[in-house]
DNA sequence: AGCACGCCGACT
DNA sequence: GTCGGCGTGCTC
């Protein structure tokens, strides 16, 4: 038997499906992964069975062992792993991980043992050098050794692991396997103290001067026990090194824990049956009916913010259920929509299924189970949850399906929208996207007749959707206020404040964070690995880098001139200060990156805000989204400009989005809520659109300037990255490729397609990690033949030497 | 990407 | 005469 496996051990260059004999003992089926010998080194490498065949495996190299005892992925997902391979530029077996959970993936642990034989084995292997070495180190380690421990005896892993085998055929060795589940990545190092509070002090004093940083990272956990390695790095600025030092010093100990619990369902009651107004029970009745007669074409639900829209989730996925279907509901975030959660465990209960990034690695797989084996007929989730084993899926739903969290930024760069169309198409399932602002594109395949639309343009409780006002922030500053906050604003804060009602204030801005300059020459301390500006955070004071994480003490004086440096910009903090100032009588609850930590996430400052109704919640982006508080009258976006000025051809699109989410944050419940908008730029026509909340506008608008420019949904864009230590390298490479590309773009078969190349261009942050980053943007209508043409090319290139130290990659309509 | 093969200069 | 430098090419 023939089997057609593709390995992890190839690159994108030479990923292609390898055909290895298969023992008929092992009964190899399509879908299981396997370990079998790759290269010339025989180095083993893990792999996936996709298909079996009859004939003579004469010649080929054998599989070592199968890792599954069924198949893990089943024909259509693997048929679902090549559409990903073609569609994302990724290796057959990078989308396989993406398909699987964590917890599948297991570290393999050979422990070999010396047998009887094998103590004369200088006389009985004397002609293997290699296997001498081996051993020579089991014996040194009395008799037996994980093969961790044997790994650096013998040098390259092939030569080490044909010892191996060898001493194994020779009976000199035993060997054991057992699979431990490898601790997933996705926890977080929590340091402990070791020793006493006294000992960890009194080592603290001694160190002050010699070893300043140890000092600090005792001092810290001295007074709180233990805390996350990350934060007590942000504090501190010490780095892995100092903490592993005090770690082998033995006043630190290390464990690890799960970013996220999964969010306490324990005590959800059964819901009562929901009762949906006239325009949801017409559109759940005509998207049922169209699921009875197996019409699967893909439906986009646009209703506003507060129209009801998971109230016909929820009474489809139940009629999915009673035609004994399966169904899928995808969120942006799954920290951010407890309520939703909590909503489909009252419907569903032990038949949901929860997949996020947060679960327990052991969670996330058992879950995994419970959805292959049928138990869980209602799946919840992520990005990644697209690729969930569902038994006759018949509903996938994607809510907010603009939102850019669905499309992955790393390989596989793949759009859960497009894996999900893929799968709806392949299994017979509808999609329904559902959003209060449709991504242009879907709004497009909806006008266009490649979708259903169904629209939902009323709030469920009947009020009008809050007016937006408004605020002219030049105005405030030719008035003398420079503040964050305009006149307009305060007075409604006040306002609302006496009547005892709440607010929402929005600032699209990372945590508190502004950089510093120096007043004298203008220059900003800058990241001296990546070529972005060292942001100033005020909670440890430090300068830290967004993308290495590089952090450095705050200087008083400018590195360049000695000028003075001071910070710049707003941030929530600041705003947060100039609340204090100008409204001393209400209290200010923060939620960014800085007030939101392990020890007090999300739902905990929401539950504050709900529960105590502190006067204002001020934050980034999480506030933003799926929040529901009936006492909130006041919503206020601090600087709607910001993301309009994102360089994108999807930023009006996200400004306005965000701009609408946000307004629509406001009277949810019995008062008329107001929402208020501040800019520079009052004229602009999408703060205009946003401000009435007038998507139909909006998208009018939008969609004629994607077909005059040719952007998505009219045409396709194709980014190559190139990176590299040598800018010049990287540069070159670039070029290489464009004109690579333009020549073959000549040949006869190409003309039709009309391709525009722009570029090179530097990335937005042209160095990260001292690696120079450009790109080149390919605009095209969408063809295969492009995708194929493009895939050929980084092949090419990936094997030409003239290219070497410089990594490429591929994305289609990237967001980023 | 690994890794081996192979073809040249500095050593025991 | 051998050890080891890295340039070249293949991976079932």
């Amino acid at each position: 038997m023939i089997a057609k496996i593709a390995v992890s051990a190839a690159v994108f260059a030479i990923d292609k499906p390898y055909s290895y004999a298969a023992p008929a003992s092992m009964a190899v089926q399509p879908g299981q992964r396997v370990m079998a010998p790759f290269g010339r080194g025989n180095r083993r490498t893990e792999g996936i069975v996709l298909a079996v065949e009859e004939g003579s495996a004469e010649g080929l190299k054998p599989i070592d062992r199968v890792l599954d005892d069924a198949p893990v992925l089943s024909d259509t997902m693997l048929r679902c792993a090549a559409f990903l391979r073609k569609r994302c530029f990724c290796t057959f077996y990078e989308a396989v991980k993406a398909m699987l959970p964590a917890g599948l993936w297991f570290a393999v642990r050979d422990t070999y043992e010396m047998t009887e034989a094998g103590r004369d084995y200088r006389e009985a292997a004397k002609r293997d050098r290699n296997a001498v070495a081996v051993m020579e180190r089991l014996e040194a380690l009395g008799g037996t050794a994980e093969y961790s421990a044997l790994r650096d005896c013998v040098q390259p892993e092939g030569a080490l692991q044909d010892a191996l085998r060898y001493l194994l055929k020779k009976k000199l060795l035993t060997s054991d396997t057992d699979m431990l589940r490898r601790v997933g990545d996705k926890t977080e190092t929590i340091l402990t103290l070791a020793a006493s509070p006294e000992d960890a002090l009194d080592y603290a004093q001694r160190k002050q001067a010699s070893a300043p940083l140890q000092s600090e990272v005792l001092r810290l956990l001295a007074s709180i026990g233990s805390a996350g390695a990350k934060e007590v790095r942000y504090f501190t600025g010490a780095t892995a090194q100092t903490l592993r030092r005090l770690e082998t010093l033995g006043y630190l100990s290390f464990s690890e824990r799960e970013v996220l619990r999964r969010v306490d369902m324990t005590d959800v009651e059964p819901a009562p049956a929901l009762t949906l107004n006239d325009a949801q029970a017409k559109i759940y009745g005509d998207i049922a009916a169209r699921l009875d007669r197996g019409d699967c074409k893909p439906s986009l639900l646009y209703g506003v913010t507060g129209s009801g829209k998971t109230s016909v989730y929820i009474k489809l996925i139940e009629h999915c259920l009673s035609k004994g279907k399966s169904a899928m509901l995808l969120v942006p975030e799954i920290a951010l929509t407890p309520q939703l959660m909590r909503q489909m465990v009252s419907h569903f209960g032990e038949r949901v299924a929860i997949l996020h990034s947060g679960l327990r690695i052991g969670e996330r797989y058992d879950e995994w189970k419970r959805i292959r084996a049928g138990d869980a007929r209602v799946v919840i989730g992520t990005r990644s949850a697209v690729f969930a084993p569902l038994c006759e899926p018949g509903l996938l739903i994607l809510d907010e399906e603009q939102e850019h969290t669905y499309k992955s930024e790393n390989t596989p760069r793949y759009h859960a929208r497009e894996v999900a169309l893929w799968r709806g198409v392949h299994e017979k399932a509808m999609v329904l996207l559902g959003s209060a602002t449709p991504s242009v594109e879907s709004m497009y395949h909806a006008k266009n007749g490649d979708h259903v639309l169904y629209t939902l343009p009323q709030r469920y409780n009947g009020k009008p959707l809050p007016a937006a006002q408004i605020a002219d922030l030049r105005q405030e500053l030719k008035d003398g206020n420079s503040g964050a906050i305009s006149s307009l604003l305060l007075d409604r804060l006040r306002e609302g404040n006496a009547r005892g009602e709440q607010a929402i204030l929005f600032l699209n801005r990372r945590g508190n964070s502004r950089c510093l300059v120096c007043v004298d020459c203008g220059e900003v301390p800058q990241c001296p690995r990546c070529s972005v500006s060292l942001t100033y955070h005020s909670a440890n004071r430090r300068l830290m880098c967004h993308y290495c994480g590089h952090s450095q003490p705050v200087t008083e004086i400018c590195p360049t001139c000695g000028g003075h440096l001071r910070p710049t910009g707003v941030g929530t903090q600041k705003v947060e200060q100039e609340l204090h100032e100008k409204l001393p009588e209400a209290q200010v609850l923060r939620m960014d990156a800085d007030t939101v930590s392990a020890t007090n996430p999300h739902e905990a400052i929401l539950r504050k805000f709900r529960e105590e109704k502190i006067p204002i919640l001020l934050g980034t982006q999480m506030v933003a989204k799926g929040l529901d508080f009936p006492n909130v009258t006041t919503v206020g976006v601090l600087d709607a400009d910001l993301a309009l000025y994102v360089d994108h051809y999807r930023a009006a699109e996200t400004a306005f989005s965000m701009i609408t989410q946000v307004v629509g944050r406001a009277g949810r419940g019995s008062a008329e809520g107001v929402a208020l908008i501040q800019t520079m730029t009052p004229q602009h026509k999408v703060i205009r659109l946003a401000a009435r909340q007038d998507y139909d506008a909006f998208y009018d608008m939008e969609i004629a300037i994607r077909e005059a420019r040719r952007f998505p949904p009219f045409a396709d864009l194709l980014t190559v990255g190139f990176s590299g230590a040598s800018e010049g390298r990287v540069l070159l490479g670039a070029s290489n490729f464009r004109r690579w590309l333009e020549a073959s773009l000549r040949r006869a078969e190409y003309r039709d397609l009309e391709v525009e190349i722009l570029g090179p261009s530097p990335a937005p942050v042209v160095k990260v990690n001292d690696r120079f980053r450009y790109r080149l943007t390919v605009c095209c209508r969408s063809d295969p033949r492009l995708r194929d043409l493009t895939a050929h090319l980084l092949r090419e290139f990936a094997k030409d030497k003239n290219n070497r130290g410089v990594g490429v990659y591929a994305d289609i309509n990237p967001y980023e």
